[in-house]
DNA sequence: CGGATAGGTGTACATTTGTACACCATGGCA
DNA sequence: TGCCATGGTGTACAAATGTACACCTATCCG
């Protein structure tokens, strides 16, 4: 499924203005580009673009990325290393951010959303040590056997997730800790789904 | 007149964000990065950095243009997976290369030549398991207690390396295997240093 | 002391913006 | 012939968005 000309000219047009202004251009700025009488001839082509895979809409105000044969260095990811995470804040945000490392997309799966610097040795047994990177994915779902991030009374950990008809428990892999068991009087939520790590020697 | 820590801040932000996403944040969604409560604390910044011409405003919907000491590309490595190495051939040929990643310079200490992937858990201890991508400086130097690449009578080998008066020693970190000892009658040659890992879930 | 500057709160408002819905025209194709 | 994808018109609306105004706090400095 190939982009038709119509579509290939509004795809350069994007890119052209990207480049020139730094910022993708609002459906009603394409329309008046190429003198539609409606947004809605531009919002159909950049809809058909989006399913072919060409470029992502967020749904918000420009909101465009362009993808593959498209404008910057496209597989890598600009991920945040969560330092100190403060109690009751949420994980993703700006203040926690300690530095931004450039990772290879494909190397995690699914794609992460930030690393989170290990603190303890807990997780040992998945070769999961102090001080390592691990990627993140931020997502409140997990299924039993991942390895999550979770909050439990404001503090961040990770463990292996399993929930069963008692309830939730939080594995250690090193046989010198024991389970963290969630109860319904504590504060529990999953921050996010490992999805890999990192480790500077 | 240059940018306080709280503008660079800003800064970073915006930078980080154009990479990732592809557009530039709305000021609500900086509010919202920084935990601000009100959207003109965000705004004040933006207009500040505007001053000082380091991004212009459009005075549109997320109309935000990095100039200047901006934008640019990350600043990655480019290293070659390195797959079944031949017996007798020298790693660093082009035959070996599965692919390249790009990984970002500053994780790795020193900066690697190349990454490997472990086939085996004889350095499960040291959290390096089978399938694991470990970065590799290509150097025939090592000294006591450093994880090398080692290559013995043509097969290549991930061990602690030691040296003492008896001679070189091959140390794994699991103790259900033995080291391996190195006399004269072997073909012994370090072919680099581990400097880290990568290791996708 | 007095004043300027950085940084921030709180509220309000006119535009901008993405999208939804209904409808039309053309051309390829089975 | 009927069907469907492409490309387009016209209208409407809730949400997102930049900005203006008033006011607060702390720090630095002459």
């Amino acid at each position: 499924m190939a982009p038709t000309p119509a579509q290939l000219k509004v795809l350069r047009f994007l890119r052209d203005h990207i480049i020139r202004r730094g910022y993708p251009p609002s459906v009603r700025e394409i329309q008046h580009a190429f003198g539609f009488a409606s947004p809605n001839a531009a919002a159909k082509h950049l809809h058909a673009l989006a399913a072919q895979g060409l470029l992502e809409l967020a749904g918000r105000a420009r909101g465009i990325r362009l993808l593959g044969g498209a404008l910057p260095a496209a597989d890598t990811l600009t991920l945040p290393l969560i330092g100190k995470v403060a109690a009751g804040m949420p994980i993703l945000v700006e203040a926690h951010v300690e530095r931004n490392l450039s990772l290879d997309r494909s190397l995690f799966k699914p794609e992460p959303d930030y690393l989170l610097r290990v603190v303890g040795d807990s997780m040992i047994d998945a070769g999961i040590l102090d001080a390592d990177l691990i990627a993140i994915r931020h997502t409140p779902e997990a299924r039993n056997g991942q390895i999550v991030v979770a909050r439990v009374d404001g503090a961040v950990t990770v463990k292996v997730f399993r929930r069963d008809h008692r309830g939730v428990h939080l594995m250690p892999r090193n046989p010198a800790y024991s389970a963290i068991e969630v109860d319904a009087t504590s504060d529990f939520a999953i921050e996010g789904l490992y999805c890999g790590l990192v480790r500077g020697a």
